[in-house]
DNA sequence: TTGATACATCGACAACCGTCGATACGTTGA
DNA sequence: TCAACGTATCGACGGTTGTCGATGTATCAA
């Protein structure tokens, strides 16, 4: 689930342009496999919705329909993605996309 | 792990565009998820650098590394997803790419 | 200080998934 | 008809993961 290596530098994997070796693919998964779950999916879809492009937990907890416990765990997986970041202000956490971190992903993509 | 319904029709669900509803983001989750195992990609990636864009399964066992229930496993996953083609020919069944299926899920992320 | 609020962490459980060996199926050639 | 080959299917096993309730931690208000 670590997003490491290749896919942290500047020019990502394609898939499609050379073959894939062991360990680029095993990125490659992990990378997919966060956004590849239906809670995470619509949490990084109410980010970029948000009125001013960012979240507290607790505005996510009730449209997801999901526990307090499990929209966190699902943040921190997104977080740890960098597909999101986090930023504390007073008792809130507030959680904000990372658009460049998503297109790394569709463009690895690209035939 | 099915590739149905919202997925199937000539526009996609736009994950940045608009909140998705629970139906959607179980659609596009199992849709990625397909593609978020390193095994898959790999032969997504075989295929697509493949000599005349196709493969056989014999053909992509060993460069893999995985047995070949395992490959053929993967395949049909791949095939029920759309994403690649099987065609019969005498006792080999050869497999070629859908591009257009990647597509999809690529422009399922877009801003 | 105390209580309330927002969030994170922990431990546990059920469900899912990738993998394999064994085996069945279909095609080809002798 | 028979044997060999390429694939698909089956059953089983181990590891991973999404989920929750309970609990811990930090911040703010009174």
């Amino acid at each position: 689930m670590k997003l490491v290596g290749v896919i942290t530098e500047e020019c990502c994997p394609q898939v499609l342009r050379a073959p894939l070796g062991a360990a680029e693919a095993e990125e490659m998964a992990a990378a997919l496999g966060v956004i590849a779950d239906p809670a995470r999916l619509r949490l990084l879809s109410l980010l970029a919705t948000a009125e001013d492009r960012e979240a507290c937990v607790c505005d996510l907890t009730e449209p997801l329909g999901l526990s307090q416990p499990t929209v966190s765990h699902h943040l921190r997986v997104l977080a740890e993605a960098g597909l999101v970041e986090r930023e504390q202000r007073g008792r809130w956490a507030f959680f904000r996309l990372v658009p460049e971190r998503l297109a790394i992903l569709r463009e690895a993509l690209v035939p």
